[in-house]
RNA sequence: GGGGAAGUGGCGGAACUGGCAGACGCGCAUGACUUAGGAUCAUGUGGAGCAAUCCGUAUGGGUUCGAGUCCCAUCUUCCCCA
């Protein structure tokens, strides 16, 4: 066989014929459904990941096979660019961060070619772009008029690392760190420019109108933290107001002291002057604290006394008023009534500081809970009393959990009295999206002595970055420097003013690219309402699941605020012209969302090793270390030797694990011979590998993976195969450098089985149709694969067919016709997992171009139906013994070859069959005895 | 502490609504071709047993003619929330 496969060879001539003729272009098209399919804009980091190649390929396949099955698909790719990481770069290497920029996506666009997706590079979108940003800052104005965008003072979280402001969603984690660079958060008084996100609260809670991961909803749930309760105001004893957020109104009566947080503004007030040094120290140490260390629930919990007091409004009592750090002002109204008894955290403050409890809710079934002895509070349900006149009503949650009978009694009584309210509480909180870093979309915003904060003229956009900036090492943004930038005129009276130099967050410009991709070069709007009212909404959306509560909350959000902006009217008009149903078209940015998982880094094995040497105690200090191939030629552990393999490697131990599973820490010096073969006799303890544990591929780790080199090795074809065949796409998981072969083989023998042309075309009915059935079979595993991603299922389908046309090519005979229909049909099974090879023998079977521009086989239950089946005859549930007989037997038939069944009989014992069972579409009987 | 997801050969993973567990592939074993093999081809490959057969989907119960799949409890891992 003089022709092999080169993938080399093939895919870079296929590549540019596809772009030449412009195959992969999305239009317009009215008269044909229309398919968005969008997986997340990668950050132009400078490589391709494997990871981006795992997320972006099984999407490409999918969007190809809807393309065959006649959509017009439109799937396609841009650049997430603005960011830390230039200005990281920039600092550190002195590059300025547009060149690192544009440099890493001229690389990365190069990079993605190869993958050979159907990327209509027409519509790619930069968000670096002036023309991208200058409609980030439109959107910007536009909340900004419809009172979506406002400017506060707030205690808001800071990363010191980079140097900048955080949105609630991209602190992480128990120790509340930055979501981009793992540094713990510190909180900062700042004034910030926020997007209103909680205004839609409740309907972010929504998820009907679109089919969402179970997962992701739940996790968007939580994070919005819907709570209902009561707003109930206590008053200082000078008057004051106090509004406290409740989710128990009806232990208002248990209410025995009350906590503001250290940041409430009534602090300074309430506080008598004896107490006054205390509490301010109090109050600057908590600052300096994190919130997780305020709030974690075991920790000691401390607080001072302010010598003020409160008035409990339902009942008039004087309550002291304290000041504790694990009321935080972020949440709520910064002030709580506390009810020891019922809630374990004031339980705990309450035992601390000896402060009195009170019962008010006593739980059904129990003896009467005695403040003294109790060792933590009741949330539970229970009887109202202690409370007035509400003794004795029912604090019972309703069978769905949701709504407290007392809560709902106690809250109208509250109303009625004028004290309180009804109320809903969200955990959620506005976004926060002032950046102070350089390297983003500036926000469009003026502040003039005279006119106060003025937003720039629609007309003045975009607010372009200055390219001449110094960058300072301490990341500190150059344009609060840059007096040009700084200074300018007030829009409204000409007179000077500055302008606002703090960024927008990075995931304002992510929230809207889907947007943006329908017409990157449209002038008259941030996208052209003729694309628009054709293709949005993104029908399918793929990408990993870390951004459940951020982008994937923020782009839902920034849609709703759009529609109420008014920004998609001329869509709608486009959209009713085509007859579209524009019921809530505008509500929803993607209606399906698919997570992929991670590819993790390839686990490595430390090396095995012999040392000799002694103990001395549990330690072993070792005077030579061997490493040696395997452990079977070892000589046994004793006294003075230790084998097995390295699981650590420091200075200047290693810990070992014998092949029994017993850690061993050896010990080594200067003295030690180390011999590693091909090392030589020089060999150091540095030389000797250590076991590597699955985990995120990262380059300190040296256990990352380059597609590039992969491409170059084994082809685009097999490196896409690969990731959709190895792994559950939702599931991802490590790498296997040796899986790729049996891709490797796969291709090849299809190579072969095609290249080397049709058996010799004598005629075997019973062979035709087994081929046949066997090629309908394998559409329909393909399709489903296709439908329900997964996949791995759909190429194992395709590597059958191929085994079976090894096996057809080998031992029987099918006509030329049968053959060519067979070996058509894999190939344009196969297009959408590894278009190049496919187009390649589409062209070599003396097809025309392009298979990429066919329709996708259908399937016929007919030919694929099986004429023999095996039945199975089972005795009490076991399988006894297997019969083949025709696909359409008759219950009556299979029921009697089953009891006829030697086997069968052999475990009936001779006993009588009380109840036979016969399963048609299983081909089963099943004989009970 | 609450909620959720998962646990199948040496490994990645199949198994549609309860119906032949382990498809497909990696690895491994034996053989062939080779100066050679990290190439290729053939055969085998869950465990135990000479065998008939028995045991096997984290563990223990249960429902069912029949359970990887459904129910209850337990253990482990991961995720989210506190």
């Amino acid at each position: 066989m003089a022709d092999k496969y080169v993938p080399q060879e093939i895919e870079p001539r296929w590549a540019e014929r596809w772009e030449r003729e412009e195959l992969y272009r999305s239009v317009v098209d009215p008269d044909r459904p229309k398919f968005y399919a969008l997986t997340m804009l990668p950050y132009p980091s400078g490589d391709l990941h494997i990871g981006h190649w795992y997320a972006m390929s099984p999407s490409d396949a999918r969007a190809r096979w809807l393309r065959m099955k006649g959509y017009n698909v439109l799937f396609p790719m841009g650049f997430d660019a603005f960011g830390l990481n230039a200005e990281n770069a920039a600092i550190k290497r002195n590059i300025h961060p547009r060149i690192w920029t544009y440099k890493n996506i001229d690389n990365m666009r190069r990079q993605l070619r190869t993958m050979g997706a159907i990327f209509d590079w027409e519509r790619e979108a930069v968000s670096s772009d002036p023309e991208y940003y200058k409609w980030t800052q439109w959107f910007f104005l536009q909340f900004y008029k419809n009172g979506l965008a406002y400017r506060a003072e707030a205690a808001v979280d800071f990363c010191p690392t980079c140097n900048t402001t955080l949105a609630r969603e991209q602190v992480w984690g128990d120790d509340r760190h930055c979501e981009r660079c793992g540094t713990p958060v510190i909180k900062k008084d700042l004034e910030q420019w926020f997007l209103r996100t909680t205004a839609y609260a409740e309907e972010l809670l929504d998820h009907s109108q679109i089919d969402w991961p179970e997962r992701v909803e739940t996790m968007q749930t939580n994070w919005i933290g819907r709570s209902e309760g009561a707003e109930v105001t206590f008053r200082t004893e000078d008057g004051d107001p106090m509004e406290v957020f409740t989710t128990r109104p009806d232990t208002l009566w248990g209410a025995t002291f009350m906590v503001l947080a250290p940041e409430h503004p009534l602090v300074e007030k309430v506080t008598a002057s004896e107490q006054r040094a205390e509490v301010e120290a109090y109050v600057a140490a908590a600052a300096r604290k994190t919130e997780i260390e305020r709030t974690a629930e075991g920790k000691e919990k401390t607080g001072v006394f302010t010598g003020g007091y409160a008035i409990n409004p339902v009942n008039n009592e004087r309550i002291p008023i304290w000041v504790a750090d694990y009321v935080l002002i972020s949440y709520g109204s910064g002030a709580i009534m506390a009810v020891p008894a019922h809630d374990q955290r004031d339980f705990e403050f309450a035992r601390q500081f000896n402060l009195p409890i009170r019962i008010v809710i006593q739980p059904d079934g129990m003896d009467d809970l005695n403040p003294d002895k109790m060792t933590e509070a009741w949330p539970g349900e229970g009887v109202m009393v202690n409370s007035g006149q509400f003794d004795g009503t029912d604090a019972h949650y309703s069978d769905d959990g949701k709504k407290n009978h007392a809560v709902s009694v106690v809250t109208a009584w509250l109303e009625e009295k004028g004290i309180g309210h009804g109320a809903v509480n969200y955990r959620l909180r506005d976004w926060l999206i002032s950046r102070q870093r350089y390297w983003g979309a500036p926000i469009p915003i003026v502040y003039c002595d005279k006119c106060g904060t003025i937003p720039v003229p629609e007309a003045d956009l975009p607010v372009l970055l200055p390219p001449d900036v110094d960058f300072r090492p301490t990341g500190e943004s150059p344009l609060r420097y840059h007096e040009e930038f700084l200074h300018t005129t007030c829009p409204q009276c000409g007179g000077p003013a500055t302008r606002e130099t703090d960024t927008m967050d990075t995931f304002m410009c992510s929230s809207w690219y889907h947007y943006r991709y329908l017409s990157p070069l449209y002038d008259g709007g941030p996208f052209d309402p003729e694309e628009s009212g054709y293709w949005m909404p993104v029908d399918q959306y793929t990408g990993g699941i870390e951004h459940a509560t951020m982008h994937l909350m923020y782009t839902r959000f920034f849609t709703k605020a759009m529609r109420d902006c008014g920004v998609f009217e001329p869509t709608d008009a486009v959209a009713r012209r085509l007859g579209r149903d524009t019921t809530h078209l505008y509500d929803e940015p993607m209606l399906r969302l698919y997570n992929q998982g991670m590819i993790l880094g390839e686990p490595r094995p430390g090396d095995l090793i012999v040392a000799r040497g002694a103990f001395d105690g549990e330690k072993f200090n070792a005077e030579s270390v061997q490493v040696v191939p395997s452990l079977h030629d070892a000589p046994s552990p004793s006294d003075v030797l230790v084998a097995g393999e390295v699981m650590k490697r420091t200075e200047t131990t290693l810990s070992v694990m014998s092949p029994d599973g017993r850690m061993v820490v050896v010990d080594t010096d200067e003295h030690t011979a180390f011999s590693i073969p091909g090392f030589g006799e020089d060999a150091t303890i540095n030389q000797i590998k250590h076991h590597l544990e699955v985990e995120k591929m990262s380059k300190t780790q040296g256990n990352v993976v380059a597609p590039d080199e992969l491409v170059e090795r084994y082809g685009a074809d097999v490196v896409r195969g690969y990731l959709m065949f190895a792994f559950r796409w939702e599931q991802g998981g490590p790498w296997d450098s040796q899986g790729i072969q049996g891709v490797v083989r796969w291709l090849n023998d299809v190579w072969a089985v095609v290249v080397d042309g049709a058996p010799d075309g004598t005629s075997d009915p019973e062979a035709e149709r087994d081929l046949r059935r066997k090629v309908h079979q394998t559409i329909r595993r393909v399709s489903d694969g296709l439908e329900s991603f997964g996949f791995n299922t759909s190429v194992a389908a395709l590597m059958e067919l191929k085994n079976t046309l090894q096996d057809v090519k080998r031992d029987a005979h099918v006509s030329l016709a049968t053959w060519d229909e067979a070996v058509g049909t894999m190939l344009l099974l196969m297009a959408p997992f590894t278009p190049y090879i496919a187009e390649e023998l589409w062209q070599r079977t003396g097809h025309e171009f392009s298979i990429h521009n066919q329709p996708w086989p259908e399937y016929d239950p007919e030919i694929a139906a099986e004429d023999m089946i095996t039945l199975v005859v089972q005795v009490n549930g076991k399988v006894r013994d297997r019969i083949e007989v025709p696909a359409d037997i008759s219950e009556e038939d299979a029921k009697q070859l089953a009891l006829e069944s030697d086997a069968a009989q052999r475990h009936m014992d001779g006993k009588e069959p009380r109840k036979v069972i016969f399963i048609a579409k299983r081909g089963m009987v099943n004989i009970v005895v």
